[in-house]
DNA sequence: AGAGAAATGTACTGACTGGAACATTTGAAC
DNA sequence: GTTCAAATGTTCCAGTCAGTACATTTCTCT
C-alpha cells in the first residue's frame, strides 16, 4: 500500500540543474549583494528547489564563490573576441581602450559582482585559484602593444602595462559602477548614447596623449 | 516603596547621543553594507542602546540615509580646504587632480558608502535633498579653470567640465574602491607609496595632455 | 531484475534580527 | 514642587532565513 500523498516523478539532469542554479544565483547576487541575497529567492527562480542548491554548492558562500567565478569566466570569454591583428601600435591601443569601455558596459552583472567583491575586500576572489589564473592575458596584450610602440618610436619609454591597464579599467569600470550616484548628482547627460561616445573618445584621447612621445604628437 | 531592581541614573545628552550613533553607524555601514550591517552591532558599539537608535532615526533605512549624508558632509568639508588662488590654469588643474586623488585615498569610508549606494542604484541618495545640493561646487571650480585656460589659449575648446570631473573621479575613485580585487589579481605594486605617486602622476599627465591645445604642448 | 548510488522532493528548525511594548528618569517651565 | 514632555532603560516578539532531517525516485552497473 502506497502513501496517499501524490508523489511527482521527474527526470534527472544534474548538469542542467547546476547551470540553472548558477545562472539565477549570479543574477541575484549581482543584484542584491552577498548578504542581501536570499537563498529562498534564488531557489524560487530556478526550476529546482533549495535542496539542490545545498546539494551541489554546500552553502551560501560556496554558491557565491561559484557565481563569482562564473561571472569572470563569462567576461573573459567575451574578451577573447578581441583580435588586434597587427595594427599599428596607436590604433591597437585605441582599439583596446574602446573595446574595454564597451565590454564593461555590456556586462553590468560582472561589474556588480566585482563591486560586491571589493566591498568584501576580495576575500572570496583571493580564495579562488580559478580567477587568479584567468587574468594575466589582458596585461600581456598591453605589454606587447607597448613594446611595439616603443620599438617604432611612437610611444614614450618607461610605460608600465599594469599601470596602463589600471587606468583603462578605472574609467571603464567607473562608467558602469558609479553611474547611479553620478547621474543622480550630475544628471545623466553623460550616459545617453551620445554622451557615452564622448566620454569614450575622451578616454581614448587621454590615454593616447599620455603614452605618445611628445615629439611624435601629430 | 521602590522596586528591587537597581535602576541606573543617567545624564541626558541628546546631541552627543545622536552624534555617537551616527559615527558608529557610518563606520558599520561602510564596512558591511546596508543589509550586512546589524543594528545590534551598532548599538553595542555606542555608549547608548538600540532603543535610542529607533528613537532618533526611526528605522534602519533612516539611520543609513543619515549616515550617508554624514559621509558626504564630512568629505565636502575636506574639499573646501582646496584653494587655488589664481594659479595658472594648467597648474590649477594639476592641483585639482592631485588633490582629488589624495582626498579619495584619505576617505575610504566615504568611498565605501558610495560603492554601497551604487549597489543600491543610488535610491537613498536620490531621496536625499541634502546631498544633491552639496555637489555642484566641484563642477564650478573646474568650469572656471577651463574657461581661464581657454581664454589664455592653453586649453582646447569644447571642454566639458562635467566630463572632466567624471574622468578625474573615475580614476581617483577606482584607485580606492577596486584596490582589493585589483591587487588580488595583479599584485599590489601600484599601491605602495611609490606606486601611488606614479599612478597619480600618470593621471595628471593624461588629463593635462588631453585638455592642452596640441600647438601649446610644450 | 535488483542493488546501491546519485539525485530530487518535502517539511521542519534553531538562531538571528529588526522593531515594538512597557516602564522609568531627567529636565524645564510654571 | 508639580507637571508634562523629552530622553533613556529593559524586555520581549514575530518574522525571516540559512541550513537540515527524512523520505522517495531515478539511474547505472551487473
Amino acid at each position: 500500500m502506497t502513501t496517499d500523498t501524490e508523489r511527482r516523478s521527474w527526470r534527472q539532469n544534474p548538469d542542467a540543474v547546476k547551470q540553472d542554479i548558477l545562472t539565477v544565483a549570479l543574477s541575484e547576487f549581482a543584484a542584491n549583494g552577498l548578504s542581501g541575497t536570499r537563498i529562498d529567492t534564488i531557489a524560487s527562480r530556478t526550476r529546482t528547489s533549495k535542496r539542490m542548491i545545498y546539494y551541489y554548492f554546500g552553502d551560501k558562500l560556496g554558491l557565491y564563490t561559484r557565481a563569482l567565478e562564473a561571472a569572470y569566466h563569462k567576461v573573459r570569454e567575451g574578451e577573447a573576441a578581441l583580435n588586434l591583428g597587427h595594427l599599428p601600435p596607436k590604433e591597437a591601443l585605441a582599439r583596446v581602450v574602446s573595446f574595454t569601455f564597451d565590454h564593461h558596459r555590456k556586462n553590468p552583472d560582472f561589474i556588480r559582482m566585482v563591486m560586491i567583491e571589493n566591498i568584501h575586500n576580495a576575500e572570496h576572489l583571493a580564495a579562488s585559484q580559478v580567477i587568479h589564473d584567468m587574468n594575466v592575458t589582458a596585461i600581456d596584450k598591453l605589454a606587447q602593444i607597448c613594446r611595439r610602440g616603443q620599438e617604432e618610436g611612437v610611444f614614450r619609454e618607461g610605460l608600465d602595462p599594469v599601470a596602463l591597464h589600471w587606468q583603462i579599467s578605472a574609467v571603464s569600470f567607473f562608467n558602469v559602477s558609479n553611474r547611479p550616484t553620478f547621474s543622480a548628482i550630475f544628471g545623466d547627460a553623460l550616459f545617453d548614447e551620445e554622451g557615452q561616445q564622448r566620454v569614450r573618445q575622451q578616454m581614448v584621447d587621454a590615454i593616447l596623449a599620455m603614452v605618445t612621445r611628445p615629439e611624435a604628437a601629430r
